[in-house]
DNA sequence: AATGAATGAGTATTCATTCAT
DNA sequence: CATGAATGAATACTCATTCAT
């Protein structure tokens, strides 16, 4: 009998070794064995953790959004005006360039393979929708308080998440040619400035 | 007389066989054989036209973004206001759904592969650039003729192009919480509002 | 498109060296890299005639007792009383010794199989039926000519048919002590002595 | 007081475990984890008791025909004429179907192995001389009795041992097409016909 | 030029066996 | 003695590419 069920601490090590991997590789041009030697796992043992490659994939893209949403999350509850909890985000954003230039690569590849199986797509719609329901509720916030003018709280919503996944994208294609503070930080206040009450 | 050079559009139906297999299967999933089957070029002749597949892959990419280049770039020439013809653009997207519904998932997968294939990065990065260019072109005459503020066009641009990608990454996700023509259309105005002179 | 269509030659030649792999190894150790180096067709070519290590197998099976049904058949046409007929019977099954040192054991490996796989057990049910009803046919012949008293042919057939099967499976055992010619016949000869007119 | 040396009957719970499994499975298709589970014993304690699987296959082959060896051997010690003494233990097979029904396939593939591992041969070629002396002795005492006409026992007991052979084999094959009490039992009677004095 | 039969390198997964506890 | 987590060798099968015709 083992002393500690060290099996939590196993599966991640596996899950942040297959990230590192895959953001190196792709899905498909990665390994088993590669997981193996990254991890220190052994290759037999990836399979008493995770029952299949897929499975490592699967179990990835819940971790990584699931991160991510709490960060966001936290936003209805700071204090300040909208407009400075929003710029703080992407001001966290800009300063979490290391780790998502591995992240964002394997996301990539998530919504790639979202386009053709059905249990990756409906995951993502199922963050999107998460994502979608806080942003939606602080822009709300916002309109109530006046900061904002009356407009679907929604469509805002929307929109600062495309910005911001689109503006991810541009990013991989091209980190020297966007950089994320300069850049980002402008188009959302943009986009900020497009929900002033108007006089 | 001789018969018609054939070759070139034989290597476009390769191509549009190659996008619509690829749109269903993605990259790896997608055989040489289902090109062959849907181009109706033989398995061995597929390789007369192009050398590899990773060969049909790259020319698919430049034959997919220069098609998409054009007409983003009439819009410089066009009547009428910046805002006008950015809406009119948005309004094209909208109608363009059902080729999107293919294309999308396949750009998907460009990206994806970008951030790890030095020639697909690079071509994208040049695509980009371009894309910048028109847009900054076209916000720099607003800016002119007094219809937004001054600002910097290129960041304006920068946040029009990043909006779009994200708006077709949101729809791949989940085609029915996000209609291009309600949300897309909102989106940009956002945009446009954001950039309008302050009194 | 090829000269000839070799395809039948093909998959005999895959068939044979498939036997003989089988024979040697048994179906669990043997590789199909073992039976593309004794046939000489390529490791993926094997794919070509036969989809997979099983088809190969089930095609085997048909092949051996679809070859050995046929020197049973004749019998029945053939001149001479029925003991001598099945006397001679016996003794081509004692010649056939060499041929039979590489099948033997490949069969018995098919008997062995068939108690868990419904598609071998059927299919040899079905060739133990056929041989029942040519031997039956054979015995009646006997019992209708007065060379045999009045006694149920089938079983007699039965009985035959489970002689033969059984002494092969002796002889797997061990070859030295059981010699085809002698125990053989004179086994056969015991049967037919029973089946005699009792006067 | 020590605890009964419990080693023994774990080694025979492990054994019907074992002959359970592989006549379900098949040797090959067999794992070491559903011996385990069936026999309620660890799959690391199945190695204190037996080395290897190859072992297990080993011993379970000699458990089995130890057992049956017995029920034979004791005929020749019986009362009554030879004729009804091979009549009752066919009879006695016959009463035994269960237990053969998980028995004959696991002993067709010791049968199959047994051509190519030099170890199986040698103990089923043992095996069988044992069988081969007692039939011999028995028909000899019904030589000797006058019950039998003079003819070589040797050959006789073989041509018995076959015909129960070649009959579980093809009641294998097929336990609705042979009944065990009606073709067996007659069969049989062929035979003993057959060694009949000559008027 | 065109074909499609043939090739063989490449990899996820299984499972007998080991060994730290 | 007993356990079961961990190991890694071993193999069927796929598919991009070649090339004889």
């Amino acid at each position: 009998m083992p002393r500690e069920d060290n099996s939590e601490e196993r599966k991640n090590r596996i899950l942040e070794a297959a990230l590192s991997v895959f953001a190196r590789r792709g899905f498909d041009e990665a390994r088993m064995e590669d997981i193996s030697a990254e991890s220190g796992v052994s290759k037999g043992g990836l399979y008493l953790y995770y029952k299949s490659k897929d499975a490592i994939i699967e179990a990835l893209l819940r971790n990584m959004f699931s991160a991510e949403m709490g960060s966001v999350r936290v936003l209805l509850h700071k204090e300040g005006s909208v407009r400075d909890r929003i710029l703080a985000l992407t001001h966290t954003f800009a300063n979490m360039i290391d780790r998502m230039s591995v992240a964002i690569p394997v996301m990539l590849e998530f919504y790639a393979i979202a386009a053709r199986r059905q249990s990756v797509r409906d995951f993502l719609s199922q963050a999107l929708h998460e994502y979608r329901e806080v942003f939606t509720e602080l822009f709300q916030q916002g309109i109530t308080s006046g900061e904002f003018r009356e407009t679907n709280a929604d469509k805002a919503a929307m929109t600062l998440i495309a910005l911001y996944e689109g503006m991810a994208l541009i990013w991989t294609m091209d980190p020297h040619a966007f950089s994320w503070r300069v850049y980002g930080e402008q188009a959302v206040m943009y986009l900020l400035d497009g929900l002033r009450p108007q006089e």
